[in-house]
DNA sequence: TAACCGTGGAA
DNA sequence: TTTCCAAGGTT
């Protein structure tokens, strides 16, 4: 029984003239001209971009990728930073492990590795916030290492190609497997960038565009069933309603209330006005139990979340105090400057419920 | 292994 | 409006 195969010297003559042609210009990256006369990206930027990119679209990433090389412009620098600079810096982007894993990476690289990244898959995803993608994108990209890059969009792509029936993640294994085959030695950077690129442009999710791909006929969905239904995955289960209430409270020079969230777990490390725990339960009676401090709290409205697996319902209370006494847990912080604190979105929703020109330009 | 962990844009 | 999901990692 032999199964499909493309050989990878086949697989490099398709897609790199393809990419040289059609590739994205990407603030992280080097052209591709560049690349064959031997230029090879800053390995500070393609780890800094890989990190920013996971689950986060090039679109969100590029104005925090802008504003972390002008903060930190180095690895070094970067190590150095105040940690509540690099939450403050990153909030917005989510996934808020990924910005204390970027700090710890920072801080390793300089004091276990004297400010150089290792350049092997192996040394790489031994570092904070670094797995199987991330290391074997870094090694491909930044030290020209021939690793077997597989993400969201080389798994796509493979899954057309071989007309893979396993459903994800079952299928991962597999995958790896024949993205390790079909990496050629040459240009082994360029290949999985133009394996992403492919994905995030022609073998898209939604209606792809078969007709402008380069691996056309080799794909056996295309040739033996509908490509758009690959990869099958697996039923994703549906998303609880979480309720619950914040405290906004202003004094009297227009400054809020503002505490720390707890270093791990959800929203971990980030800056939250006060409020009650999020639970399923519609009960109302422990609502002011969660005051930060007694005041004449007057309800103003509800604001939704949607977070990965949950969905959360706020009811927002505001409350005018004449001066900034109380300070126990959290601090008194400006409306004006409210904008550059590690305010994750729901947060700013909730304030801006209470607050309606917060975050107002000026 | 499966649950946990954000956000915003597109269709 | 709802659904999907984008260059995943950690526990």
């Amino acid at each position: 029984m032999t199964r499909y195969t493309i050989a990878a010297s086949e697989a490099a003559a398709l897609l790199l003239p393809w990419y040289d042609r059609h590739h994205r210009d990407l603030p992280w990256r080097v052209s591709p001209p560049m690349a064959r006369q031997g230029i090879v990206a800053d390995p500070y930027h393609v780890w800094l971009s890989e990190v920013m990119l996971q689950q986060t679209t090039v679109q969100a990433v590029k104005a925090y990728f802008d504003k972390f090389l002008r903060l930190w412009p180095t690895v070094e620098d970067l190590a150095s930073a105040e940690t509540e600079d690099v939450m403050k810096a990153w909030a917005g982007l989510g996934y808020y492990a990924r910005a204390r894993n970027l700090k710890k990476c920072a801080e390793a690289v300089s004091r276990e590795h004297g400010g150089r990244f290792p350049d092997t898959e192996e040394r790489l995803k031994a570092l904070p916030g670094i797995g199987d993608y991330t290391a074997a994108a870094v090694a491909a990209i930044a030290f020209n290492r021939r690793s077997a890059v597989l993400d969201g969009n080389v798994e796509r792509v493979i899954s057309r190609l071989y007309a893979i029936e396993a459903p994800l993640p079952a299928a991962k294994p597999r995958m790896r497997q024949l993205i390790a085959e079909l990496t050629p030695a040459e240009r082994p950077g360029d290949f999985a960038q133009a394996m992403m690129d492919l994905g995030a442009t022609i073998c898209t999710p939604k209606r792809p565009a078969c007709s402008l791909c380069p691996f056309r006929p080799k794909c056996l969905a295309l040739h033996n069933a509908d490509p758009e239904t690959f990869p099958r995955k697996a039923a994703k289960k549906e998303k609880p309603l979480r309720l619950g209430a914040a405290f906004v409270a202003i004094d009297q020079a227009e400054a809020v209330y503002l505490r720390k969230r707890p270093e791990t777990g959800l929203l971990g490390g980030m800056t939250e006005v006060p409020g009650t725990d999020w639970t399923a339960r519609r009960d109302g009676a422990t609502t002011l139990d969660a005051q930060p401090f007694a005041a004449a709290w007057q309800p103003c409205g509800a604001v939704s979340h949607v977070f990965t697996h949950f969905e959360l319902r706020l009811s927002v209370y505001r409350a005018n105090v004449i001066a900034a006494l109380p300070g126990v847990e959290g601090w008194w912080e400006p409306i004006a400057s409210l904008k550059t604190q590690a305010l994750p979105t729901v947060m700013k929703k909730a304030i801006a419920q209470a607050i309606p020109h917060a975050f107002n330009q000026g």
